[in-house]
DNA sequence: CACTTGACCTGTCCGC
DNA sequence: TGCGGACAGGTCAAGT
């Protein structure tokens, strides 16, 4: 999925394009991408209005007027468009653009605003699903219960980020990285990237990375990440933000999905393995076990 | 408990 | 072109 920086443009997006907005009709096309009963949508979410949208780890969360919220999980392949009818054909968006063939074969949810706008919630693999909860039992979902530290909260330090994996030792870094309770956020893309940055080799021990490696992971975790959403997240294959826009961290990557490459920083060229049961980009010189 | 693996789905790509 | 298999940004439930 979307990692943390492609749902954190997409909370931004939509913040920019959905607040004050009334729902007036939602359609669904399967139970598992929108589970909810008839009766909880009629009441707690049909004329209600946005107020915030926000972001934890990997989930986002549209508050609404009503004390409930959309809690929004894309897992691998899905997408969060906004469309206005005023601007669908408009002037800024070319004729191919996404935005123009909504609703199409991968489209699982929409919600229709009362001024003629809609929100597509596509998802190839059927993974991702839409919830409306309570928003006051949202932090006790049990994703949330065990959902580890957001890693770019500012008091958020380097001593906690290493005491968070001293618990899990006995696994590799790239599993331990990847595992939402020790940290929020981090997927296969921004697991490799932050490795090959901290000069880790994805395969060693937990219990083997000194305290001056995690120091050099924390920066380079939370470097990735801020680069990543500066440039929109990355759009390895089916990701695009709220306005239907593929981001452009992909260009700026090191080693993920770049395997016959030379390495940026020795020109070794890089390879991929498999790791935690996942494909694994790295250069075999600067990443040694 | 910590850890690993398979399952959930659809689509694409690669080798034959 | 077609077919089979591997693989794809994530998480769970089951197993050990």
């Amino acid at each position: 999925m979307p990692e943390l920086p492609e749902v954190e443009t997409v909370k931004r997006g939509l913040n920019k394009l959905i607040i004050g907005h009334k729902i007036t009709v939602i359609k669904n096309d399967n139970l598992k991408s929108f589970p909810n009963a008839k009766h909880d949508v009629d009441q707690f979410l049909i004329e209600s209005i946005v107020e915030h949208v926000r972001r934890r780890a990997k989930v986002l969360l549209i508050d609404l007027s009503t004390g409930y919220t959309l809690v929004i999980h894309l897992k691998m392949t899905g997408q969060l468009v906004f469309v206005d009818d005023k601007t669908r054909f408009g002037a800024g968006h070319p004729t191919d653009s996404l935005i123009n063939s909504l609703p199409d074969k991968s489209t699982r949810v929409i919600i229709d605003f009362s001024d003629g706008s809609h929100l597509y919630f596509n998802d190839q693999r059927k993974f991702g699903w839409v919830k409306l909860i309570p928003t006051l039992e949202v932090p006790n979902m049990s994703f949330m219960m065990k959902v580890g530290p957001e890693p770019l909260e500012a008091n958020f330090t380097a001593i906690e980020f290493v005491s968070r994996f001293k618990r899990r030792s006995r696994t590799t870094i790239k599993a331990a990285i990847l595992n939402q309770t020790v940290i929020a956020g981090v997927g296969n893309i921004y697991a490799d990237e932050s490795l090959w940055g901290a000069k880790i080799h994805p395969a060693r021990l937990v219990s083997d990375i000194s305290v001056a490696e995690f120091d050099n992971l924390f920066t380079e975790v939370r470097f990735v990440m801020n680069l990543s959403i500066e440039k929109g997240g990355s759009t390895n294959r089916n990701y695009v933000d709220a306005e239907g826009k593929k981001g452009s961290y992909m260009d700026f990557a090191r080693v993920f999905r770049r395997e016959g490459l030379p390495c940026p920083r020795c020109g070794t060229e890089i390879i991929k393995i498999k790791v935690a049961s996942r494909g694994t980009h790295i250069c075999p010189n600067c990443q040694q076990i």
